[in-house]
DNA sequence: GCATATGTACCGTCCGGACGGTACAGTCAA
DNA sequence: TTGACTGTACCGTCCGGACGGTACATATGC
């Protein structure tokens, strides 16, 4: 097929094509939209080729959870690795990275696309979380070894998990003053003695 | 008719009996196993009876959704109730509720159950949430507003709306330690000067 | 005091449509 | 030619919802 040779520059994998076309239907249209059908012509597929790909919805949805977690441990990854070394740098990574990326209010992509594949997933099977399981069991794992006291450390875990949470379910907004005091809350528990 | 009459103990109202169907089934067996004709069976009603007293499955849902909130409300309220009164009033309770130190009837249930609700909500039109919005807006407000310094009132909110996040999602697990040092910091914040 | 009428609560069946999945024929690069 | 890959036609199933019918209680007319 034509279409198939002009594409773009970089040669999209068919594969992430089609993971790519998962994520934004889930985003748009919510779970209910996430069919093999829409999912193959949203990229320009047929629906027996998303087939060949992906055997059956649940390795579709499977395929996707594998891939944010990856990009999930990666990402936080760095942000770890961009703070100085020392005492609370895993603590201070989390936070950073919980106030930082979430900038632009209702269209954070990376957040957006986090909830909407976490909820395609829960909703399909939610065993199909465990590969975001073992993400976040490392990352609290990092963050309890990391020298800041435990209450702290756990402290800041829940609440970022929580700020999160609002956000997916837009259970209550906070104004910028409000995200700042909780911030700088956050942060002061940093500095507790140990 | 007698039967109604004779039945002291169990008043079992249809409707009540049908949220009740469906609120276990949806615990039990995900999302998916909700359907009109699994509710009706597990309430003992014919799947045209449910339709007699919820026109629609969103109707169902959003009854189910409407009895939950007012639920979490009177919970909070009674909650708030139970702490001394002054500053920091509306924040301890919110602590003594997440922590379970409420008497909640069958062990950790209604935690559970609110989770399912939700997510059930969620998955078929967020806007279903509303209810659960109002609510958790209130309680915000109120949290805001008893003296606690915003950004203690905050991390107190979203800290303990991660630890239920977790917790649903089977994120990772707390150990009673881990419970308890987060707890003390959580209880510690509120000691600071406004 | 009886028959008829009306309203409420509920039941059982049926149907259109959507969805996941299969079968298979076609295409194109190597 | 072959085999990786695509596209289409189709099947079985399930679900939401509509619909017509049943049982019974109360009301109304006579």
């Amino acid at each position: 097929m034509r279409a198939a040779m002009d594409a773009p520059a970089p040669p999209p994998d068919v594969r992430t094509r089609i993971l790519d076309a998962a994520e934004r239907i889930v985003q748009a249209r919510g779970v209910n939209g996430l069919t093999l059908e829409s999912a193959a012509r949203e990229a320009g597929v047929s629906k027996g080729g998303l087939l060949y790909h992906f055997a059956s919805k649940e390795a579709l949805i499977g395929g996707m959870l594998d891939r944010l977690a990856a990009f999930m441990a990666e990402s936080f990854d760095g942000c770890v690795a961009r703070q100085p070394e020392g005492r609370g740098r895993v603590a201070r990574a989390m936070i950073a990275w919980a106030f930082g990326e979430e900038e632009t209010s209702p269209g954070s992509e990376p957040l957006d696309r986090t909830a909407a594949v976490c909820l395609a997933a829960f909703h399909h099977d939610p065993a199909l979380l465990d590969p975001m399981r073992a993400v976040t069991s490392r990352i609290k794992a990092q963050l309890l070894a990391d020298g800041t006291p435990a209450g702290a450390a756990l402290a800041i875990l829940t609440s970022t998990d929580g700020l999160f949470m609002a956000h997916v379910f837009g259970l209550y907004h906070h104004t910028e003053a409000e995200r700042a005091a909780l911030r700088a809350t956050l942060e002061a528990l940093l500095e507790a003695a140990p």
